[in-house]
DNA sequence: AACGCACGCAACCGCATTTCT
DNA sequence: TAGAAATGCGGTTGCGTGCGT
């Protein structure tokens, strides 16, 4: 939102910043004739070192400002308006995998920037969230058991630090990857340098998350390889398996909320009753409510310790975390 | 019409991390 | 390799807007 005309704030010498703000810096909304400024300096010459831009460009703000304005306003592609669920239930995932870390789950929402992602967290999610009973921190039911075992939570720190990872990568495109070619291990291990993949290399566990691979899949030597130099990987049919569905009542604090969305109507709020269902839609707008649900239904024979070593397989994080 | 309040969001602050010299 | 500078990041603030009273 671009407040013109307003107030404007004059900084005084900072103290503390090392970017050190000098004097007469000018503060507070951007005007559109400085917005225009930026834009065709950026446009013409490109950012280069955010110091040294300002004066360039005629402005008077420090580099710092300049920079935030352009990443998070002026940016071309930066996309605009209300979050799609999809969106949202992207964020929700990662947030839960990696916490505040905004930037990281930033890199994973296209043409959305870091502070608009914390500021929809902030004030829709979160809010939304507590309302439901879900500490937004730890993604549990306030009053809920530790549903999910030490293995998931290993798993998600892994995971953790493979999308911090991928992150940076898609962040400094340029960098040379060394990809490992995975082979059975009596036979293979070198790693070798290949050619960049569109895709990056890993499992992308948000698609697990999303019921679309959990049950029945498997990975075979063959299609593992494929899966690493293509990010192609056969995958059995996503569902329930029959055997397992079920029919469960599911106790709930709260009753359901509704949600609009454009077209679409969602429910949001926890379960009066829960129909388990091999629909693939439902297990989509269905499987943050229920740790239990993923527990109970949805993990390969075999349960966590089964997909954490799959995991293990077929990720090869940059460096191991330290946890 | 005036006021108060809640919400949304741009922008700032200060610390952390990375890059440069 | 150490210190300085530059940049990145997350938390927070404060203002405009819309809505209810």
């Amino acid at each position: 939102m671009v407040r013109s005309g307003e107030k404007t704030k004059v900084t005084k010498p900072n103290n503390g910043n090392t970017v050190g703000l000098g004097v007469g810096m000018k503060k507070g909304p951007w005007t559109p004739e400085e917005d225009q400024k930026l834009l065709s300096y950026i446009q013409q010459f490109g950012h280069g070192s955010w110091r040294s831009l300002p004066p360039k460009a005629g402005l008077k703000r420090c580099g710092k400002s300049c920079r935030l304005r352009w990443t998070n306003y002026l940016r071309p592609d930066i996309k605009r308006g209300k979050f799609t669920l999809e969106e949202e239930r992207t964020i929700i995932q990662l947030h839960a995998l990696l916490g505040n870390r905004w930037s990281t789950i930033a890199a994973h929402l296209p043409r959305r920037t870091d502070n608009e992602i914390k500021n929809h967290w902030n004030s829709h999610i979160k809010k939304r969230m507590t309302k439901m009973g879900i500490d937004p921190m730890t993604h549990k039911p306030n009053n809920g058991t530790q549903h999910l075992g030490s293995n998931l939570n290993h798993m998600a720190q892994w995971e953790a630090a493979r999308l911090e990872a991928e992150a940076r990568l898609v962040q400094k495109p340029k960098i040379e990857l060394t990809y490992v070619n995975v082979s059975p291990p009596s036979i293979q291990k070198t790693p070798t340098k290949l050619a960049p993949p569109p895709y990056l290399p890993c499992l992308d566990v948000l698609k697990v998350w999303q019921g679309n691979l959990w049950s029945n899949y498997s990975i075979n030597n063959e299609n593992l390889q494929s899966f690493i130099s293509t990010s192609n990987v056969s995958v059995a049919t996503p569902a329930i398996p029959l055997s397992k569905q079920v029919e469960s009542n599911v106790s709930c604090d709260q009753g359901p909320t509704t949600e609009h969305n454009d077209q679409t109507e969602t429910q949001i709020g926890p379960f009066e009753e829960i129909r388990y269902t091999n629909d693939e839609n439902f297990i989509n707008d269905n499987l943050l409510r229920s740790p239990d649900f993923w527990e109970e239904f949805c993990l390969p024979d075999g349960g966590w310790n089964s997909v954490a070593n799959n995991f293990a397989m077929i990720c090869t994080p940059p460096a191991s975390p330290v946890f």
